[in-house]
DNA sequence: CAATATGTTCTGTTAATACAGAAATGACTG
DNA sequence: CAGTCATTTCTGTATTAACAGAACATATTG
């Protein structure tokens, strides 16, 4: 596939801020090809398409299905598995910030009540404080992550356009809370 | 500084964590001691306690004062700078989402506006589209960070508490704005 | 059951990053 | 104003990660 200019400076970008978020450049430059693309890709394509090997987009395409990003479709008389990725910048966003709960938040969370159960008298009593509040922060974030992935598709697209009104929403409920707990 | 059990196993994982956050394994293992340190540190003895070269820690701690995650202070009649980072998660937590909206949200605004203005009638309208919805989305998530910022630290952190009072409190005011906008 | 097409895994090379040690800079002391 | 001490910057090396191309495995067609 031919790519136009403004495409071409979307999906190199789209690598640039990939490989920050700790995805290496090729695999989100793939994605980003797969998310301006109106149609399922083969790999043969995308590798053509980008100039990369074919056995990279194969291993980066493994790995964008890993993240959920990505899955296989078929195509009526056609052998080769082809590619798509979400087209929803917000279904994106979701899978991404699942992906790295569970490759960072998670394991996190056991290393730190790994540390706890270790805890003894050689401990300095004020690390151990930190190291709980670590966890008992970590553990809000999840919390607060499950109940966001409940709310439906529209609504928390809703809540994000909301900004001033979600937070004087916010600090009422948030003191009602605090007055109950007194 | 001797370092007992916990403290290593968990300025380890702090470490481990740190490079899967685009952050090098050096600059987190020194930004987990001194979360856990309750004094300030020479680089000296940051240097000696994690085993690694002093020239090294000079170029962590500067990425570190960069995140704005630790700061320099001194103590009397000591000629060395004495470095120190936030003692508070929120804190912490703070200036990780600040850094990473510096470096990855507002460049990646940037050069979508850019991609937009260069659009002309070699652009598919559906490639145009996709672009301005990521662009759109990136900016408010901005939105909403900024107006979380202003938030009071006791009361965000009582946010995080809120959990399913979040979610249905969200809900009644999305509908409200919804009505209101129809 | 060859011949071909498709997809994956392996291997060596290349490029990027992290790092130690050296050199350089600057600041303070007697 | 020599002599330390503290810190930063520079330089070469080593470790790690990314990648192309080859080899391999598997499925499909005539």
């Amino acid at each position: 596939m031919e790519l136009d200019t403004v495409s071409q400076k979307f999906i190199l970008h789209w690598g640039e801020m990939g490989s920050r978020w700790g995805v290496n450049r090729t695999v989100s430059q793939i994605h980003g090809l797969l998310f301006l693309a109106d149609r399922p890709m083969p790999a043969e394509e995308i590798a053509d398409t980008l100039g990369v090997a074919r056995s990279n987009v194969s291993t980066s395409l493994k790995e964008l299905q890993s993240w959920g990003l990505v899955s296989i479709v078929h195509i009526l008389a056609d052998r080769r598995d082809h590619y798509v990725a979400f087209q929803d910048v917000q279904d994106i966003f979701k899978a991404v910030v699942e992906g790295r709960k569970r490759r960072e938040i998670d394991p996190t969370l056991t290393v730190l009540r790994d540390c706890l159960l270790q805890i003894d008298d050689s401990t300095p009593p004020l690390v151990r404080k930190k190291i709980e509040n670590v966890m008992q922060f970590t553990e809000m974030l999840t919390g607060w992550y499950e109940e966001m992935k409940k709310l439906t598709p529209g609504s928390w697209f809703q809540l994000m356009k909301l900004g001033a009104k979600v937070q004087s929403a916010l600090k009422k409920t948030a003191q009602k809370t605090v007055k109950r707990a007194a």
